[in-house]
DNA sequence: CTGTAAAATGACCGAACAGTCATTTTATGG
DNA sequence: CCATAAAATGACTGTTCGGTCATTTTACAG
């Protein structure tokens, strides 16, 4: 039973916990951290702010939770995509493209992820815990461009910043989309992108 | 003395409104529009909080104008700086140039200026001044890239993205900068940055 | 020096809200 | 069907803080 160890209590709870996270993803996505009250999320759980309370032990715990959740999540997938394209470019673009269809299917959490890494000097983001998870999937994507400078597949310069970039220049373009500013299709704004970071803007 | 339409009590009254501002914009910097406290501005400014009320109505009042104060600024050194330099080239090269410099200047505003603008979906951004006032910054340099498109310059591509995309770029190494994390010195981010946006990252 | 208006003050008010806990409801297993 | 424990509830508490305003201080004109 060292698999399960966990009883049925423990199953439904966690059941709950799910539940919970998913109501106060959407509530967060739409109020922001300080906006969203407990009593709101509680009643969009259709819950008693007290039953909430025995799942979490604070408000912000939830917004961690939610956060770091997704954020696994996203993490996870976006590795398995890149490792499965081979050569740098179709990495990169593999990489945009997975960013670009989870923000469509993913909308409430990829809001809270913007909201916090977006601004990493104030909110959540002051925390240590998420500053680190940040460094982290940047560091991923600088070991990926390092091995293609070594390999002479892209031109040399500095990986660190550059894999800080693109996440931003992702980031901008998801922040577009969501706002309704964006008048291109998903595709149109993958091979923008793509071809952005591949090219620059220098005539041919 | 249409000229100076300002009495005496004008000029006090104004001066003493800068230096609110400026106290305003260190509080908000380092806590946050929710966390900074209107008591908090007020005796790092030396006076009583009903004082700080009496030359604004609002603690919102404060942040608005804390913003739209110091973007204004920006924005018209942005033009200058734009303006003198010929070529879409040295354009974008001086846009680069002229923000890295303001932000190492003004470090405060900086913090204010991309906790609101780097998280449109919260915040006071969902004012509509302040969205508006990020449209309009990002359709000058769309209306500077779409001459250099017609004129051949640079490559035909989509010019608001793009124009979205280069604030985005740019922003990304100056958060960077902010929080350490740049090794580089302001002289080789303003060349990667550069280079990237012209050259991407193709090999030669 | 004095009277008056403007400016500054900070105690105070009320609303919002995170978090608690005594009470009630539900689930379980004998 | 009952006994008991677990889960859910929501009224309540304490605190924080934006904004107000009666009172005090300052500035200034005559």
């Amino acid at each position: 039973m060292a698999l399960a160890g966990k009883t049925k209590q423990d199953i439904v709870s966690e059941f709950r916990r799910a539940e919970i996270l998913a109501v106060a993803r959407t509530v967060f996505a739409a109020k922001g951290f300080n906006d969203a009250t407990v009593d709101e999320i509680a009643q969009a759980a259709g819950i008693a702010k007290g039953t909430v309370y025995s799942y979490y032990t604070s408000k912000r715990e939830i917004y961690l939770a939610a956060l770091l959740e997704g954020h696994a999540d996203l993490r996870a997938r976006t590795r398995v995509a890149m490792e499965e394209a081979s050569g740098i470019h179709a990495k990169l673009h593999a990489f945009i493209k997975l960013r670009l269809q989870y923000a469509e299917d993913n909308r409430d959490f990829i809001r809270i992820y913007h909201a916090e890494f977006g601004n990493l000097t104030n909110g959540a983001a002051s925390d240590g815990q998420v500053q680190e998870v940040y460094l982290e999937q940047a560091r991923y994507l600088e070991s990926v461009l390092r091995d293609a400078i070594a390999a002479g597949e892209i031109r040399a310069t500095h990986p660190e910043p550059l894999a800080f970039l693109i996440y931003d220049m992702v980031r901008s373009v998801l922040t577009q989309r969501t706002l309704g500013w964006s008048k291109n299709t998903m595709e149109d704004d993958l091979n923008l992108l793509s071809n952005l970071i591949w090219n620059g803007v220098a005539p041919r």
